[in-house]
DNA sequence: CAACGTGATGACAACGTTGTCATAGAACAA
DNA sequence: TTGTTCTATGACAACGTTGTCATCACGTTG
């Protein structure tokens, strides 16, 4: 049976049935004013013949669109940020609507064709996801509000964007080893360039005033250099370098789990036991790194999932006025790779 | 400026240019049977309207839909497999379709749910894309030929599917280790529930059988219990037993990088370093662990993304008879952790 | 009895496209 | 000249729905 062909059309069931298309048609969208037994009548010819409606029909009809579109720029990098998808879908689902997804691969002149492939399918609705927190320029396109960032920010502020709140993020990080005990504590960062970079460090700022801790600058060294997409690890230098201080510390906050898991082995060759003589604490909750690390990384969560669902949840309520920027929690979770000083 | 609603029409278009409708249509469409002049006028008020044709008329009209659907299962652990999808976006770009994407979540019932959506957008083919390599029964559909399987085959072999060549993975793991002189060889597998394993484990012996070598079965050791989505860990405690041996292994195939890594951690406590005391091999290529661990893991790459574009690839050739079962390769990738024995 | 409300149903148009066929004028051959 | 072919264009229908309005058979009210 070829595909994308003609299906049963209610006219089809209205034969059948021996009514009209319209009487068919109330049934199928639940109206009330259908005899009983007609509807029941009707009823059973159009599971018999398992129809479906022609959404394509239905929204030519009345013009409204039961599609969104999420378009994401890179998907290769950070695998868990699928989640953004997962959590899209899910809110999707609950109002019986679908996703169509696209990928630029960064590349603006795809993209553009992207948003014309949108517009063709006259989606309700675009949800722009980034793999990594950044500001994006979305320009000009026909959606005007229908609109919304999710994991990155319009660059002119012009669409509603929802971002994972990286500051309080790294409060958490340092709150959490402050809470144990530790003063002495080192960090590995992500590339200076990221915007998550910075606000994390503001965070951890935070965190230590709170405190009335005072933190070290000599003990923040970044674990990459060049630049986004083509960076290189140098964590294993750096964390050397922590480690092999006189005054080591006694905890380091790392820029994401990726990070920790290589300081998880910097540390072994040193003898260094984890968390006995190192806490560490990551970012991200990658699940295949965290939960296999040994002990178990205690770390701060990326609320992609949520961004996800959010991100649909805000294109539903057209009514929000206004261009917003929104701050996800990034919980903290806590499992064995910190140890309370005494 | 409402998404969904009316954009730009032919008719729109037409009057602006003080043609017909037809002609606009001929002109959208490359028609050859256009006056140049004609064209040209028509063609500048096309762009300065920004026309776009719509998708849900063309499709009605025709019948024929330029969208195609990807149901998942879950999404949630093995994040690579998103490359599947990527590979099918990849596909679909060059055959300028689009892509409907849906979550089953694993419940039999949102599946039929789907099969309804995908069919109410009259879909021009549907890819079911399992998380990890299994059977699946898609049961009756109205999708028929039009339903291809990856990473997963069809239960009763009524669809074509395209899996990864599971054997021929485990027989590269197990001929780069032979290769480079070892002969003591370890294994610790995933589940045995799932087929990876048995198809790995055939392919590793075939490579033994190749070499004149003979595998010992007790060096072969489950990495995991329970039962698939809730299984349980006991890596380290199998690779502890395997490297306690007296006659203790000189290489480990693992059954996966996570395996992989989790043994790296266990080596370090043991004081064995990699790959100079132990040569370790992994499966996936997950960058995110094969290239951060230290040295890089030498592995075999799950040919998700290939999956993914052949998939579709067959879906457009509805000339392909009879229900087949594709092997795609799983290429050998090589890094820094297995060493050649003198 | 007439007028009226009510409940159930159907006829018809329209959404934006494209395939089919018709038409008008120009170019060409007899 | 007349008839024929060709080129460029347009009129119209149809795809499958649903909103609007009309219709018809009731039963109820004055």
């Amino acid at each position: 049976m070829r595909l994308g062909g003609r299906l049963v059309t209610l006219k089809q069931v209205a034969e059948k049935a021996g009514v009209s298309i319209k009487t068919v048609s109330r049934i199928v969208n639940g109206d009330a004013a259908v005899n009983v037994e007609t509807r029941a009548s009707v009823q059973k010819h159009l599971t018999r013949l398992n129809y479906v409606p022609n959404q394509a029909a239905r929204q030519m009809r009345s013009g409204a669109s039961s599609v969104y579109g999420l378009m994401t720029d890179v998907v290769a990098t950070t695998p868990y940020s699928v989640d953004i998808v997962r959590g899209a879908q899910s809110a999707l689902k609950d109002l019986h609507q679908t996703l169509l997804i696209a990928n630029s691969d960064g590349e603006p002149e795809r993209e553009a064709e992207l948003w014309r492939m949108f517009r063709a399918h006259r989606v309700a609705g675009v949800i722009y996801a980034a793999m990594f927190h950044r500001a994006h320029d979305v320009g000009k396109t026909a959606f005007g509000e229908s609109i919304i960032l999710a994991n990155c920010y319009d660059a002119h502020d012009s669409h509603s964007g929802i971002v994972p709140d990286d500051e309080q993020g790294g409060y958490e990080q340092a709150r959490h080893l402050l809470r144990h005990g530790h003063r002495n504590i080192g960090c590995i960062t992500l590339l200076e360039s990221i915007d998550a970079t910075r606000l994390r460090r503001a965070g951890i700022r935070r965190a230590f005033n709170e405190a009335g801790a005072s933190f070290n600058s000599d003990m923040e060294l970044s674990g990459y250099t060049g630049r986004v997409w083509q960076e290189e690890s140098i964590v294993r230098e750096a964390a050397t370098a922590l480690l092999k201080l006189a005054k080591r510390p006694t905890a380091i906050i790392c820029g994401n789990d990726n990070v920790a898991m290589q300081i998880y082995s910097v540390a072994a060759e040193l003898g260094l036991a984890i968390p006995q003589d190192l806490s560490l604490i990551g970012f991200d909750d990658l699940k295949l790194i965290s939960e296999s690390l040994y002990p178990k990384l205690t770390t701060v969560a990326l609320p992609y999932f949520d961004i996800g669902r959010r991100a649909v949840e805000m294109l539903g309520n057209t009514r929000t006025s206004g261009h917003q920027r929104i701050l996800v929690p990034c919980p903290l979770v806590e499992r064995h790779s910190c140890r309370t000083l005494v």
